[in-house]
DNA sequence: TAGTGGTCTAGACCACTAG
DNA sequence: TAGTGGTCTAGACCACTAG
């Protein structure tokens, strides 16, 4: 099916690790063993071994051999964004407030930062069919360069309004998802009893460096919010 | 810093994405430029070159050349499993009730089955701190090797009671992760009214096939649930 | 000591791109 | 037509493993 040696190769070896012909932990036949096997180089039978591992099939171990993978059935693909993880479309944007703060001591706990360092506030309501279904607030420590004008930041992310100051490629992001009772300033934007529930998504970017560059939390409504994620297989 | 020549062609050029020399969308140096530049083989200048696109920092177009990859900064890894995505230490599963069903409407639209096929159920009640803290539901077609025997099913994963069926290596899943009311059998057995909200995570188990092979609901207290999930760089 | 994977070379031919 | 990435070869030397 596949023109190519090594596309050929992989399918095999990938096809005998799946059939349980190779289990987890045992080792597979040497680079020298499937070159005969198959009648090519060696290169060619690394560059099929090379893309069994990247998918998590096998690893190798110098010196010894290649050996099949243990199977991990818990690690998924999650796509997140304050706007999408909402069942049904955000209709509008509204941009509540752009301030300047003296950090609490949850935001010096969260953002690493001195307590006489001033952090901007970003209070933002996503809205749809006309209904406020989410209150999100961004912390970010200010810097000259910033944008704080309220034009810029609207439509912007949140790693965008931080992009200025680190670059998008050596940003890291971390999120974490509860539920819990919103607080009373939440409550009162989204419009509920603050002992009603919602769901809070907390984010945290961080630089090369693992140095926190922004803080938020996003609060859902409880029908308004849903997530989806799909099993990723190759472990790295 | 590092000894291989790959690896410094590969952090060279990382580099170069990073500090915006080369930006999204552009083009980097042909390989043959590469080799001159860095004094060796093409082949050498390939292997920094995978590393790149396996990390998502460029794709190749063959006949053109490497372009710079636009970032992804909404993909996540996540980690999730019934027992682990609890704030706190699971510290007792009491395995409810297996049972031999036939499927209603749901079940046949979300296992995609006759109506006439019978369903194992597979119900059980999560404890921590001697408190119920998630209540567990899943549903497998029925076949002859199934294990029905509570002893195997006491402490099996989901993807285990399903894989002498089919192998785990070919096994796909997908999560939906929402809150909404418990129903009255779940709110039941966490002990809680049917209006309080709960965190309803399903799960579906495909075959190599795409043909449903599993599903099923965990409804977690929503002071018990807690999830985390980090940015994943390379978007395959 | 024989075998293993890891790195690297200097070539070859291919299909495809774009002027 | 010159340049690009994609595949493949037949070698080399290396550090490491395990009997």
């Amino acid at each position: 099916m596949s023109k190519e040696l090594y596309t050929e190769i992989f399918h095999s070896i990938k096809r005998d690790i799946e059939s349980n012909k190779y289990r987890p932990g045992e080792m597979i036949p040497s680079e020298n063993a499937l070159s005969e096997l198959f009648g090519t180089s060696r290169m060619t039978v690394r560059k099929a071994l090379l893309k069994l591992a990247n998918e998590g099939y096998i690893y190798p171990i110098a010196g010894k051999g290649n050996f099949v993978k243990e199977i991990m059935l818990n690690r998924y693909s999650l796509h997140y964004n304050e706007t999408d993880s909402v069942n049904g479309e955000i209709e509008d944007i509204v941009l509540i407030s752009v301030d300047i703060v003296k950090p609490n001591i949850e935001l010096v706990y969260y953002l690493q930062i001195p307590q006489t360092k001033r952090v901007v506030v970003i209070k933002r309501v996503f809205i749809r069919d006309s209904v406020k279904i989410a209150y999100d607030e961004k912390y970010i420590p200010y810097y000259s360069g910033i944008p704080i004008v309220e034009n810029e930041i609207h439509f912007s992310s949140f790693p965008e309004i931080v992009s200025d100051k680190i670059s998008l490629f050596s940003m890291q992001k971390r999120i974490s998802i509860q539920a819990a009772n919103p607080g009373i300033i939440a409550a009162d934007y989204l419009g509920i009893s603050s002992d009603e529930s919602v769901i809070i998504v907390e984010q945290t970017l961080f630089d090369e460096l693992s140095e926190p560059v922004g803080w938020g939390r996003t609060y859902y409504k409880i029908d308004s919010f849903e997530l989806n994620a799909r099993l990723i297989k190759n472990n790295s």
